[in-house]
Formats: C-alpha cells, structure tokens, sequence
DNA sequence: CGTGTTATTGATAGATCTCAAAGATGGTGG
DNA sequence: CCACCATCTTTGAGATCTATCAATAACACG
C-alpha cells in the first residue's frame, strides 16, 4: 500500500483521529505490515502478546475456546478496526484468536512501540481508551442478551449486530461479503447450530431471511429487529 | 478523609498508580467528593454521564435493566476501584445504574476535568485504558461462561468471581462483608434465584457453602472451583 | 407481634440441547 | 468435465435442564 493512501486510511481508523502531524509520522514510523492468508491466524490464544493490529484490508474473527474446547466468536473485525488491543494493554497473553476469514494486511505495532507512543501523544490513549471503552458496552450488551434472552431474540439480535457492523446493503436486503456459517452465528449468540438452523429455516419460510451455504441474506431488517425488540408482528 | 489518606488511597488505587507529584496535586484539587447512602444510587441508566468515580470506602453494585425490565448485575465495586468510567469516555449516558449496598464515600471527577488531566498525564490515561482492558477481558470471560456452561457452574464461577473481588477469609471459609441475595447471585449468574436457591442448597448439604438471609458462606473453595471447572470431585 | 421481604421447595411445562441421519453444496483431482 | 469427498446444512425424535407457577416458611424490623 502506497503512503499517502496509508496515511489517509489511518486518520480514518477512530483511534488515530485528531492526532497532529508529528504524531502521524510517529506512529507509521514505529507499524510494521504483515499479510495473513485465508484461513491463517494473526495471533492465537494464550500466545505471548507482542502486538496490536489495525486491519487495513479483509476480514478477520476473533475466537475463544474453553477449557472443554467449545468456540465462542468475540467479534468480528473489519478494516480500520483495530484487534489485539486488551491483551498489550491489559494482560500478558492474547485472550483469543484472530483468524482471517479472507486475506488480511494490517499494518501492528508492538507493546513497547505504542506504550512509548501514547506517552508522547495523549490523544491516542484517549482514542484507544475510548474505543476499548465502546467495545466494553457493546460487549456488556451482548451479557445481558445472554442472560435475559431466548435463542431466538439472540440470534436475531447477532445477525443485526453484524450487520451494523460488516453488512453490505443491495437490493434485496443486506448481505455479508465473507463466509459465515451456522456454526459462526451460534458461537456469536451461545447456542447450537443445530437451533441457529432451524430458527433460519422457520424465519426463511416467513421471507425475513434468505439462506445459502456459509451466507445469510437480510431480506427484512424491520421484521429481524421487531423480533430482536420483541415486539408484537404482524402474521403472515 | 484528612488530605494525606487520601493521598495514599489515591496512590493504592491502579489507575492513579505511577504518577508523578504533580499530576497527583493535579487529580486531587480537580476532584469533588460525594457520600452516598445505603440504597441510594451514585447515578442512574441513561442519566447524562456527567462524571466518572472512585470508591473510597462502602460497597456497591452496578446493574443494568433491560427494556422488559429485567435487572442484570454487572459488576460489585469496592474501596480503591473506579466506576462510571466508560460512559465518561464512550457514550453520552451511563449505562448502568450505581447502587449503594452500604455507606459509601467517592471522589469524582468531571468528564471535562478527567479529559483534561489525561491530557497532560499520559500515564493517567495509560492506565486507565489498561483498567478498562482488565474489566473487558472480564466481561469476556463472563460472556464464554454464559454461553457454554450449565447453571451449576455459572454460579460457581460468580461465586469465585464475586470471593476474589470482594471476600473477606474467616475460620469458617469466606464471606462477603455486605448483604447479597440469591436474587444478587441470580443476576449475576443468568438465572432464577429459584434454581440459585436450589443450588445452593445442594451445595451446602455438600458442606460447600452455608447460607443465610442475604449472605453466603464459602465454606470449601476448593470444591466450588471443582465445579466451576467441571472437574471430577469426590462423592460423599 | 404484625408485616413485608427473602428464601425454600414442589410440581409442571416448555425451550433447547443432544443424538442421529440424511440431504445439499462446492472444490478438487483425475 | 465429471465423480468424489469434505464440509456445511437440514430435520426429526427424545432427553434434560431450567423457568415458571404456586405455596409455604424463615427472618428482620418497626
């Protein structure tokens, strides 16, 4: 990736807004690029945490596994979003793993590196802080929908959080550009496949969804919210 | 509080930790102080997040109310541990409500001072960020457990969770200094405080806990990480 | 000693997981 | 270009957990 593009790619990433111009060339200075092929892990869980990310291009999961080897999907990360930020920040190890779901580049930078950047440039610490900060909520969010929620609501609930989030509109309805399987979107709302199939089905024969293998199609975003909302909808 | 204690409570409290003299006179002449009696609330959901705290002394506890009215525990806070800390830096609004389960005393800070003060601190925003990061790294774990496991062990685990934050050790095991109801435990854990008094009344025919109206004794630590782990433990 | 809150316990119903099997789908190598 | 294979998806039946409903009991407080 060329500089100028790199550059303009940065000061649209959310952490690095309203930083000056020093504080730009700082931080390209101190990245490092790397490319992760499809299929391929950025970090794995547990791993000593060297690095945080900024992904400039493609789509990356980041996973945990139990004890017991079940998955659950943390999030999903896009381009400008930055990755592996609580473990430089917070613990010693990555407490996931970053999987790409189609070919990545992201630009890192290791724990030293930012420690010394944000010490020069305040602004950072407070737009990373920030950003952590939202995704505490959000993740807050999704604790409550676990604790209080039927299957149904929650997978409905984690369809539309992702497409907030990686949903590409066309005519009809909202679709994901990557590959996302049944078992994704139960890892994403804590249940089974199994439930996550068969609530797709019966949404399907009620033409909010469309299915296919490893893609989900929005046909109704209204009627996926009122279920998410739990309100009352019209039948059909 | 006479000046000095403060300023060693201050010191003691992670965020705060490492700051030079200055930035220490900084913080404490920025702050204002707040008592808070028992039940009363600190602040409210969706109030406008007008400050972010740190307890001094007392106990308690954040939770959240969803649309249907349904109450979730977020977090317990004590003595020296911050609270309103991401709505001051995210959103607009608190979202959770801080309620005093006793007495408590807290300084505050103002979003515009807090600002501020990292603004001439890094180091007050690097930590802060890596709080911040502890408690979304704690959240994750809740969410994998919420996800994954039975109600069995999720009490468990918010039990130990609960003990290791809060827990006083006594002869007979473990208390908790402030009151807490099963239905407490149940919002922590994502149930009933049906199926948590059943629980723990299974548990303390096992001589693992003993209960009481609002208070819990953790008699055998060991056995409930036994089972917050799902490992194999004796019969008797 | 009443009164309101908190906790216990039983019975039942329903949601969801588990187990099982078969049906799609798309990629790959011959 | 086609057959085959691995993976993903669908669907059914049964088991199980846990919420819900309901009633009683224990406790603290004024």
């Amino acid at each position: 990736m060329d500089p100028s593009r790199e550059r303009a790619l940065l000061s649209s990433v959310d952490i690095f807004a309203d930083l000056d111009e020093r504080a730009v060339e700082d931080v390209l200075r101190a990245a490092h690029r790397r490319k992760v092929a499809k299929g391929e892990t950025a970090f794995r869980q547990d791993e000593e945490a060297g690095a945080f990310y900024v992904l400039t291009s493609g789509r990356l999961k980041v996973t945990q596994v139990t004890a017991e080897g079940q998955q659950v999907v943390v999030r999903f990360i896009g381009p400008g979003e930055m990755f592996g930020c609580v473990a430089v920040f917070g613990g010693r190890c990555y407490p996931g793993t970053a999987t790409a779901v189609e070919e990545c580049r992201m630009i890192g930078f290791t724990k030293g590196t930012m420690q010394h950047l944000m010490e020069r440039h305040a602004r950072l610490a407070i737009n990373t802080m920030s950003t952590i900060g939202g995704r505490l909520q959000d993740t807050q969010a999704r604790l409550r929908e676990l604790s209080t929620e039927r299957v149904e609501r929650r997978i409905a609930h984690a369809l539309i959080r992702l497409a907030e989030q990686a949903g590409r509109p066309v005519a009809s309805g909202i679709v994901f550009d990557f590959a996302i399987s049944r078992q994704d979107v139960a890892e994403m709302s804590g249940t089974t496949l199994h439930t996550v199939s068969r609530t797709l089905s019966a949404w399907e024969e009620q033409g909010i969804v469309e299915g296919g293998r490893q893609k989900i199609t929005i046909r109704e975003p209204d009627a996926l919210l009122a279920i998410a909302e739990d309100q009352p909808r019209p039948a059909r």
